[in-house]
DNA sequence: TTTAGGG
DNA sequence: CCCTAAA
């Protein structure tokens, strides 16, 4: 396998030298499910890997602060150990943080390309579409989104990266089994050789035992826990934007984590992976490593797959087809065609409540009423204590101009995840993390404040698009010295430009896209309580209309991507985390079952063809 | 209560 | 996200 990792602007070079992972397969530890070990290569100026030379891992080593070994370790088990009947699916998810960005969320999206293909690949499509003729330049397309905005984030654009080639390996070993020719896994490196006649020892040494994977670190770990002090300078600035003087470690990491985990704006592009330079050679087989051991990973990788996503067939990963013949009624509802008529909605104002048994009983339980705005047709103006001016915003709705109060909800917004804890694999309903979650602080800065960088440039957007789950909640870093600052909770509030920023919003999180995806493929697109109960159990917000909202946004971006294909460079004003394209390819995909299902087809944008296009392409 | 849709 | 109407 090899690939050409692009970067943006200056850091091309810098890059280029040195990072690359090539994958190595590690049969060493089973009993964790065949994790995958990443090794170092470094990417030649045409695209080639080449393992990396022992400087240029030490190099790496240093910055990771990993004397023992460089190998990343994906832990591909987790998400995995359930099986795949409908009363483990809540538990499927849990190790699965719902909050988080870390890797075993880019783990989920990578195996749900593979997903999306299955189905296919077993069902009517025809084989050939995965032989040699394979286009790869589609299927990386699929990745495009390779993450990383600043290059002191190195290590987590080297986690990504991986993740990348991982995907790109199993896709390879797909290919590879359904062709039942194997391909020589050290054609590449012999390639290589012959520029860097010293590498294959190198390789075959890099790979070997040495580098056993370490799974007491989980991925948190290495990113930010094994950094020096400057190290997390350099990686909070990239973060930020802007230098820091804060020395206390606990404080920066916690402050990047949460930066990062904030906004997977982390995923933003730095890297490119640049299609037409990725070859079809799979490779980078630890040359020890014989063609057995090779199969039963990727055996286990696919069980694995199938686990995650709960269907080993296709009725089964297609929930319409097994539902539709289960739950007649609900085939009766959909039957009956046409869409609800609904009357006109009354108009009402919203008022913040003052009272707050809502926190308790909330939208934690998942049914309890979640306490809410109340309809209000009056306002009486509030007698407001001097030290506390009456903070207006206008109302929403009719453009009646009713000003009304603008208080601040107590505690409705949910604390500020904490990065760490997010990284340990854990959901967010894990019993460990989801008190570490919970009881820290809340850090609900409001990004006025905010001083620089990428934050800052995200921010401007039309209001109308800041009503959309989508936004970004700008969450900032306030002054270095604040350490504390975080604690205070202005929540909500004010305006920077003229706007309102937004009062409580939790920006979703890829790993709950990849869940609520999840939840689709398997219950169908409706049952957002079932998604919501089993899917979503753990995490106290989100509810089934949550759902349901996203998942018309995911449509929307799903169908909306398409065409454009290419505007995966930042288009503009993002202000959402960037989908991966594979979940998106995935959305589009369920969306199309279920409308094929009923009678009604082509009901976005009719292009139908371009996305069969896309599709056989794909595929 | 849950779903579908509109705002 | 929030809200209402419909089921």
């Amino acid at each position: 396998m090899e690939t050409l990792v692009a970067i943006e602007g200056s850091e091309k070079s810098k890059l280029e030298g040195t990072s690359a992972i090539v994958i190595t397969c590690s049969d060493s530890s089973k009993q964790i499910a065949d994790p995958v070990v990443y090794k170092l290569a470094r990417v030649e100026g045409d695209g080639r890997l080449v393992p990396a030379t022992d400087d240029e891992v030490i190099e790496v080593e240093d910055l990771l602060d990993d004397k023992s070994s460089v190998h990343f370790v994906l832990d591909t088990c987790q998400p995995a150990v359930c099986s795949s009947n409908h009363d483990t699916f809540g538990q499927e998810f849990m190790p699965i943080d719902c909050q988080g960005f870390h890797i075993s969320t880019l783990l989920l999206v990578v195996t749900g390309l593979l997903k999306v293909k299955d189905p296919c690949t077993q069902g009517r499509r025809s084989d050939t579409a995965f032989g040699t003729t394979v286009d790869l330049g589609k299927l990386n397309s699929q990745f495009e989104v390779i993450f990383l905005h600043q290059p002191s984030c190195k290590l987590l654009s080297l986690l990504l990266l991986s993740v990348y080639i991982y995907v790109y390996y199993i896709n390879q070993q797909e290919i590879s089994r359904s062709e039942s020719t194997p391909i020589d896994v050290h054609h590449q490196i012999d390639q290589s050789g012959d520029r860097k006649p010293s590498e294959p020892s190198t390789s075959s040494t890099m790979c070997d035992s040495s580098s056993k994977p370490d799974f007491s670190k989980l991925m948190g770990k290495i990113c930010l826990d094994n950094l020096s002090v400057r190290e997390l300078h350099a990686t909070f600035k990239a973060t930020f934007g802007r230098e820091t003087s804060v020395k206390d470690k606990q404080w920066l990491k916690r402050r990047i984590s949460m930066g990062l985990s904030n906004s997977c704006d982390v995923s933003t592009t730095t890297f490119i992976i640049e299609n037409n330079r990725i070859t079809k050679k799979p490779k980078v087989e630890d040359p020890n490593n014989n063609n057995n051991e090779n199969h039963n990973h990727n055996q286990n990788q696919n069980e694995n797959q199938e686990d995650l996503f709960g269907g080993t067939n296709v009725s089964e990963n297609n929930p319409s087809v097994g539902q539709s013949q289960s739950q007649s009624q609900h085939v009766e509802d959909d039957n009956q065609g046409g869409k609800r008529v609904r009357k006109p909605t009354k108009r009402y104002i919203e008022v913040s409540e003052t009272d707050s048994p809502r926190e308790s009983s909330g939208r934690s339980s998942g049914h309890g009423p979640r306490a809410r705005l109340r309809p209000i047709h009056n306002i009486q103006p509030q007698p407001q204590p001097l030290n506390k001016p009456l903070v207006t915003r206008q109302d929403s709705l009719g453009g009646s101009g009713v000003e009304i109060p603008y208080v601040s909800r107590i505690r409705r917004g949910r604390p500020r995840e904490n990065f760490m804890s997010l990284m340990k694999f854990q959901s967010c309903g894990s019993e460990v993390t989801a008190k570490v979650v919970k009881t820290d602080v809340e850090v609900e800065v409001e990004d006025q404040g905010m001083t620089t960088g990428w934050v800052q440039v995200q921010q401007p957007m039309i209001i109308k698009e800041a009503r959309e789950s989508e936004e970004y909640s700008g969450e900032g870093e306030d002054s270095e010295e604040g350490y504390d600052s975080e604690e205070d909770n202005i929540l909500t509030v004010p305006t920077a430009k003229g706007g309102m920023r937004r009062k409580h919003h939790r920006p979703w999180t890829l790993s709950e896209v990849v869940k609520l995806v999840e939840g689709v493929s398997r219950y169908g697109a409706g049952r957002w309580s079932e998604i919501k109960r089993i899917a979503f159990s753990t995490c106290s917000h989100r509810t089934a209309v949550d759902l349901k909202d996203k998942w018309r946004n995911l449509l929307r971006a799903s169908f909306a991507q398409l065409p454009a294909e290419k505007g995966l460079h930042n288009s503009k004003k993002q202000s959402s985390i960037p989908i991966p394209a594979p979940i998106l390819l995935r959305v589009r995909e369920l969306a199309e079952m279920h409308q094929s299902q009923d009678v009604k087809p082509v009901r976005y944008g009719g292009t139908t063809n371009v996305n069969s296009d896309i599709k056989s392409g794909f595929l």
